[in-house]
RNA sequence: GUCCGGAUAGUGUAGCGGCCUAUCAUGAAGCCCUGUCGAGGCUUCGACCCGGGUUCAAAUCCCGGUCCGGACGCCA
């Protein structure tokens, strides 16, 4: 039974005239209306509408599916037929209903979209949640994303890596790290590829990419942070900030552009428009940037980082000026960003750093980097940390590294933004914040 | 972590001192119904977060706790 062909619902047609399939599903809801019954079966692609008709439908199929719970897995093998009357105008006739899996109820919750439930309850029950078309659609959508990001980044010539999670140092400072058990030794959850992509720079990689998790251990409780979230990073050889911001503008346009080709059906049921921007996205300096919100309001000092309500008023300033959503802050003071990032030659105390901003929220962050390893260990000291923890870290820096920059990139906040979804929760299959370790 | 809200059937809600033997929807069980598409109609089932206090009387007011939401903070 499991080998035989299988139709999924978007493969049906009314053209098909009256031939046989065979749906495999979910029974999403049964309206049972006398003398004609109506079972909505639900599979990855949409929902078909398989009718019995009392008279004519062979009896143990009509006492079958009056048995059926809602959320029960069935295979309906029968025939298709065109009809009007039907939702996407052909309905399946069956010839045969197999229940392969009983639901339970009540269920944990609603699935057709009568009763809303709140996030705690339906990442309490996320394997229910996620089969909601709606839900299912963002996944779908981050798929196409992940696909886009790829094909993109292999064709200007990067290379996929993958590096290690677990990690033996508080490598960069700044955020907290979940210390885990390593054997006899502690060690960490990694907070970001950086140390590791710099490594491949000096070992001759040319141009590297990673998605994978990172971790943070902050007990910051938003929706825009997560403690654990998918990175897309990337590092490239011979090449400034410039080189890898218009990577990344002409990256993100190259995503929204194929995700409102590739996954039209996903966005429809969303009912999200992506409105995509155009390279060059705007530069606003964050000397610019601080004198923007000093004029909505926001009392700012110069080399702090920026306020979340000056963030916004920033976002919309920009909007109404360029009409655009994306824009970079370029030249950030040095000191509030880390040690590695490359200081301007002329003025030192602003950096080739950037962050990539939709509206008020950073998608992506990055910068030139320091590739004079006597340069590191002097901002190292700066920062306040110890250049003898950085040792096997400094090492690649004394052997021959070209000078490099790179970017780090949130999918979550990417898809966020893309979708227009308020809480990053709703990004994640099963989301990692302050409070929630399972599912 | 701070501030502000909140917690009522499986799910989502109304009620905010006595009219609560708690509203409505959804759901579940049963019955009627041959074109539903949030099907419809009838019947039944199912809930006041925990602890203390005030009061003749508490879902309702007060205190503590737990949990949740929002804003902010923290944050490559």
């Amino acid at each position: 039974m499991h080998s035989e062909r299988r139709d999924y619902t978007d493969q049906i047609t009314p053209e098909m005239g009256s031939e046989e399939v065979t749906i495999a599903g979910w029974v999403h809801e049964i309206r049972d209306l006398g003398g004609i019954i109506f079972m909505l079966v639900r599979d990855r692609e949409g929902i078909a509408q398989v009718t019995l008709f009392k008279k004519t439908t062979p009896p143990r199929l009509v006492s079958a599916v009056k048995s059926l719970s809602r959320e029960s897995v069935v295979t309906v093998r029968g025939r298709v037929k065109p009809e009007k009357k039907a939702p996407g105008g052909y309905e399946i006739v069956p010839d045969e209903i197999q229940l392969l899996s009983k639901a339970a109820s009540p269920l944990p919750m609603d699935t057709t979209g009568k009763v809303d439930a709140d996030l705690e309850t339906r990442l309490d029950s996320r394997f229910i949640d996620l089969r909601r078309p709606e839900v299912h659609a963002i996944f779908r959508i981050r798929h196409h994303v992940l696909q886009s990001v790829r094909s993109f980044l292999t064709s200007e010539g990067f290379i996929e890596v993958t590096t290690p999670k677990v990690v033996a140092t508080a490598t960069e400072g700044g955020t907290a790290l979940f210390p885990i058990t390593y054997f006899e030794r502690e060690a960490f959850l990694n907070q970001s590829p950086q140390l590791f992509k710099q490594m491949l720079m000096s070992a001759g990689f040319d141009r590297v990419f990673e998605i994978g998790p990172i971790f943070r251990a902050e007990e910051h409780d938003t929706r825009k942070h997560l403690n654990e979230v998918t990175s897309i990073d990337i590092e490239a050889s011979f090449a400034d900030h410039n080189d890898v911001m218009k990577i990344l503008e002409r990256l993100i346009t190259h995503v929204y552009t194929e995700v409102c080709r590739d996954a039209e059906k996903s966005l429809n049921r969303l009912k999200v428009t992506p409105e995509i921007s155009e390279p060059p996205f705007e530069r606003l300096k964050y000397a610019e940037a601080i004198e923007i919100a000093r004029e909505g309001g926001e009392e700012l000092v110069w080399g702090e980082d920026l306020t979340t309500a000056a963030e916004t008023i920033i976002g919309e300033v920009i909007h109404e000026t360029t009409k655009a959503n994306h824009y970079f802050i370029i030249d950030w003071p040095t000191e509030t960003k880390p040690f590695y990032a490359m200081p301007h030659e002329n003025e030192p105390e602003i950096s080739k750093a950037f962050d990539l901003m939709h509206r008020n929220i950073e998608i992506s962050s990055g910068a030139q980097r320091i590739h004079n390893a006597e340069q590191l260990t002097e901002r190292i000291k700066e920062q306040g940390l110890e250049p003898e923890s950085f040792e096997s870290y400094l090492k690649p820096f004394k052997y021959g590294i070209p000078p490099h920059a790179g970017w780090g990139l949130g999918l979550e906040r990417l898809l966020m933004t893309l979708l227009n979804i308020e809480n990053i929760r709703n990004t994640v299959l099963f989301p990692r914040d302050r409070k929630r370790l399972s599912p």
